[in-house]
DNA sequence: CAATTTTCATATGTCAGACATTTAATGTTT
DNA sequence: AAACATTAAATGTCTGACATATGAAAATTG
């Protein structure tokens, strides 16, 4: 691990990606033990105040955790799927609001990402998917729930959806496209009348994964897909009439 | 913003996670400056090393851009699509080395996520992302080509595939869970059979996608799938058999 | 001897102050 | 008016000190 002195970038920054490529690289594994910041000042022949901000560098990127104490230190961290979805989710969000995303594009490529686990969902979801999915369309039935409440639950049925294939690496994936998404969704008011209709459709797909059919989740998904599309569509044209007067 | 001087947590987490929370809320816009590390430190009631150390934590997350000078300072920072997909890759690659994720439920991942953008790309390639393809299939039967090249050209035939889509929010979600399998992709030797089977398959979704068969698209993908699975069966047990000896 | 308590060494966490460097605005000279 | 010099404000780095947490070893005690 060597930085260059010559660089133009900050010394921290040069320390955090030496030290960052070496965790990616495989030559630290988890849980192994970085040098002490005394040392690591030696090995760069830098101050302590800028290994310090290396390595903090590195903690806000979870990479590693450090620990006070005798036989404290820093040590690699172990990314749970948790972590990773979290900062997923955090890119994504931050990716969508500042970029300006346009609702019809996000949406797109949610629905889209959701139907790639239509089929093996089908063929895999456990009672306990099931009975999550079902526990969130009574949910979202109950009078009196409030928009952000109703999409929270929305999230939590696609979550269960999601997690039906099996799959914790696309579990992983899907989970922080879908709640990035939730920003624009909860942007929408949703009607009874739109509630009911959103219901059905998640009815319908709680019944065709539970007889084990995906063709027909995949149809209803794609039904879902314009459905939240047009709604979407209205809630921009609202927002761009209000804008105006 | 406030932080807790009762908690346990270190002051500089607490003084990241407090911008962190405003910048995510949207209380500071893209561009907006924040206050100096003076005054900072004033704000919080903290020293400046603490404040450093909490900036060079939001600068990991690419939240933040630092400037020397006199009217430099720290300024939030607009997330490029390709920033975003860089700490996407990052976290899906030690997330996936880090947990010892088999070949097989990362490689499911990858074929049904593709998958699902393979009817948008259908409708709306364009001439660029088909001659990309072509391309690539081109480069792929190269003689002489080593493997790691070869998956280097798998992955950019895909990302073209995946640009086909015309939807940057699904191009990055895919292309950081794609690149992040290379790492186990570089794991399979790929014989010169095995190349000109892919070269096949790659072919006829170039061609599919060329007619604008979104439905013969998604066919040569699964198969695609399988065979990439195969070979990555083999190569697993290849290697299992290695260890023992 | 075993259990408990104390001490101690070693880490990270925080603070204070200094100097270096970069950069744009301001002032000065030609 | 253009070129140059000055200056002020900001981040980047260094040094040294003290605070605090924590495990291990040493001392004490029943």
């Amino acid at each position: 691990m060597k930085i260059d002195p010559q660089s133009s970038a900050d010394l921290s920054a040069q320390i955090a990606k030496a030290i960052r490529d070496a965790i990616i690289g495989g030559e630290m594994i988890v849980d192994e033990r970085l040098p002490s910041e005394t040392e690591l000042c030696d090995q760069f022949d830098v101050s302590r105040s800028t290994v310090r901000e290396a390595l903090k560098r590195l903690a806000a990127q979870n990479l590693i955790r450090t620990q006070r104490g005798a036989t404290g230190g820093a040590f690699v961290r172990r990314l749970s799927y948790d972590e990773a979805q979290a900062q997923h989710v955090t890119t994504s969000t931050l990716l969508l609001s500042m970029n300006a995303v346009d609702f019809e594009t996000a949406c797109e490529a949610r629905f889209a990402l959701e139907r790639a686990c239509a089929p093996l969902s089908a063929e895999r979801r456990t009672p306990d998917n099931l009975a999550t999915m079902r526990a969130e369309i009574h949910r979202q039935g109950q009078p009196g729930l409030s928009d952000e409440r109703f999409c929270d639950s929305d999230v939590a049925f696609h979550r269960a959806l999601v997690d039906g294939a099996g799959n914790p690496v696309l579990s992983y994936q899907l989970a922080g496209a879908v709640e990035a998404m939730q920003p624009l969704m909860n942007m929408i008011t949703f009607t009874q009348r739109n509630r009911d209709q959103i219901i059905a459709l998640h009815t319908q797909i709680a019944d065709a994964l539970d007889a084990q059919d995906g063709a027909k989740a995949d149809i209803v998904l794609s039904q879902l897909s314009d459905y939240t599309l047009t709604l979407g569509r209205q809630a921009m044209e609202a927002r761009a009439n209000r804008a105006k007067s």
